[in-house]
DNA sequence: TTTTGTGAAAATCTTCACAGCG
DNA sequence: CGCTGTGAAGATTTTCACAAAA
């Protein structure tokens, strides 16, 4: 299974999921190609790959895609989720709205921080870190979204996996080291940034098209 | 200049700045690689494309390493920035301490709503969208950071780009458009997590190596 | 006639194997 | 020796060209 498409899937997910909303009931490759910015035949490609089948002169049903990608992210069943940490980031994640699309609840915010303990962040009491284990046995939560300070990071990720967490969404700055049978992503924003600063010192002069 | 070196370039600065701050003088190939996630080879090819010598038995010199890389990413000149919206995330995103060491500068941080203006948002006192413009042309802010809503994301940017600012972070959760001169980094959150539950969905179960 | 589907070619990225140097 | 440097081989990803279908 092709690395790169697992990037693009999620893509495809969110365009899909829009149009479906937006009362569309098609979408042709093209269409898809121009918002992922691939070639349309990458797309077919993909398509073909993830098991969507299309219709010449109509393109792919929103439906079936839709519930094709649900199936191959695995977003059709409930991903528990908890936040740990809930300074500026922490909070802000945990009363983010986009989640629910993609079957990510959240159902536990914790803090070590014991003034913090008690305060409402969006619709979450915030919880004292004791309370993490049996929340996460309670609900049987696979992932942690960890907003801690780099130096506590690795440690708190050591013992989440300890814990039975299995998928890790890393906002520290500091890239997470985890057995092979654990998931992280490390989000990591000083990366971002430079990445960013990178394209705009580089970016493309708009130039005539080669004749 | 390979495409995917650009991805890794980051994180051999974020390496390289770490260990010059523990005292440590000289990186190999082979621990680069290690917290990179790539073969120690390829690490040494890029090396070779970004202009950086080693030597063998020692390694790289991370002064020699840093310099170069500050260079090629463009973090020797200090890149202003603004941030537009002061939500959760926005606020978060405009007290993040980490940006710094990228040379990345928060100079304002502008929200449309009336009753957020005047606060304080870490050392940054929340300006009027009205102020905008002028700060941009005082500062000579190049880069945006969005983290308004998804609603009213595509015409800021477009807004903010006649206005002078190429380089583009969006958080809202869409994937904004920009003409090609424009750099643009779409962070999405959504599209985050949808990969992270794919990844914990068909994470590796450990098994025992290869005869 | 537009849009999907796909084998073959091209480009890109990664690993291998080993030479070279301190 | 241990680690860098690099040409050649290998794997993967992307594009091209065109057949097929509605």
């Amino acid at each position: 299974m092709p690395k790169a498409l697992i990037e693009r899937v999620a893509r495809y997910h969110q365009i899909a999921s829009r149009a479906g909303e937006s009362g569309q009931s098609q979408v042709s490759s093209a269409e898809l190609a121009e918002y992922v910015g691939v070639d349309a035949t990458m797309v077919r490609k993909d398509m073909a790959i993830i098991g969507v089948g299309g219709r010449p002169k109509v393109g792919y049903f929103v439906g079936d895609l839709l519930a094709r990608l649900n199936d191959v992210l695995g977003l059709s069943r409930r991903n528990e989720a908890i936040v740990i940490g809930c300074g500026g980031l922490g909070s802000a994640i945990a009363r983010y709205p986009g989640f629910a699309r993609y079957g990510l609840k959240i159902v536990g915010v914790f803090d070590s921080d014991f003034s913090k303990v008690g305060q409402l962040v969006g619709e979450h009491r915030v919880l004292p870190m004791e309370k993490c284990k049996s929340v996460i046995e309670v609900f049987g939560v696979r992932i942690a979204i960890i907003t801690a300070p780099g130096s506590r990071a690795q440690q708190l990720c050591d013992w989440l996996i300890t814990r039975g967490i299995v998928g890790i969404w890393n906002f520290a700055p500091v890239d997470l080291r985890v057995p092979p049978n654990v998931a992280v992503r490390n989000e990591n924003l000083g990366i971002g940034a430079a990445q960013l600063i990178y394209h705009v010192n580089n970016r493309t002069t708009p130039t005539a098209p080669a004749p």
